[in-house]
DNA sequence: TGGCTTATTGCAAAAAGTGGCAGGAAGGTG
DNA sequence: CACCTTCCTGCCACTTTTTGCAATAAGCCA
């Protein structure tokens, strides 16, 4: 498993929240996706390991793990919502109308907008998670 | 009514599709919502003149209005999803986590980003509508 | 370890969202 | 104005997501 944050028990009990075998398993499945996975994923490598659960738990158990911030979801626009496991460095993601492909960006970039949001509009933007569309490069030059 | 674009039946029938009456009722309920509205207070507020518009009809006008550019959807991130009629300017929108409360920002303040991810991953970004969250002055102030 | 409290789970049912189809209506033509 | 073509709508069936509830088990304490 490649939970960059290890210690999701302890963040999971710090909210007041237990940990269970079925979280576990479903971080894990997440974890298993590498980059992005979407519920269905997730679902089926959660049901390999134990059919007995149920969807509504995998429902439930992600947006807790989202609401905690162990877990990222983007909504990517085509009606698919990707899952993501918390990376220990913040970045945003770019996402190619055409061809659907992915980018990883540097909040670094982001963080100088937001700043001049602050100043004026006097407003904290503190969104982890953006996803920007657009067409990438490969696909700009297909034209 | 507060269509900004007076001529949305000439962008609707330009575009090769017909003007019904379900298409404006559900255009004037987007606008009734002034800013941001959801997609179940978009519904009610149809059901409320004409109970037998049927819902797979609302989902298909609003998909064929953002297609249109008449309506632009916002993922909050929190699942739902916001409808806007569309502003003659550019805009994105600041929502504070704590009160709720929305405002609107300048196009021109995500240029410049816009800009440095193109500069920096050739990747041109033309995502319309950004949802930032945050929290806000008043909300600021009160910590 | 055994017992207690209460969050969590699985199940079932409801709600939300999607797609196919036949009848009805918009808009063009004569 | 009547007709005709084709798009739209409402209905129905189905998939996906959410919610209520009783039984179960996690975590705490003695």
């Amino acid at each position: 498993m490649t939970h960059y944050n290890m210690d999701y028990e302890q963040v999971i009990r710090a909210a007041g929240h237990r940990v269970t075998p079925q979280r576990v398993l479903i971080l894990d499945a997440v974890c298993e996706g590498g980059g992005h996975t979407t519920l269905g994923e997730v679902y089926a490598r959660v049901r390999q390991v134990d059919p007995s659960i149920d969807r509504s738990t995998l429902y439930r158990t992600l947006k807790l793990f989202v609401d905690l911030g162990l877990v990222v979801s983007a909504d990517t626009g085509n009606g698919e919502v990707y899952y993501e496991i918390v990376k220990p460095h913040r970045h945003h993601h770019l996402v190619c109308r055409r061809c659907g492909k992915e980018e990883e960006i540097e909040h670094a970039l982001l963080q100088n907008m937001f700043d001049q949001v602050f100043q004026q509009y006097s407003f904290k933007a503190d969104t982890d998670h953006l996803v920007l569309f657009g067409v990438c490069k490969e696909c700009q030059d297909l034209t």
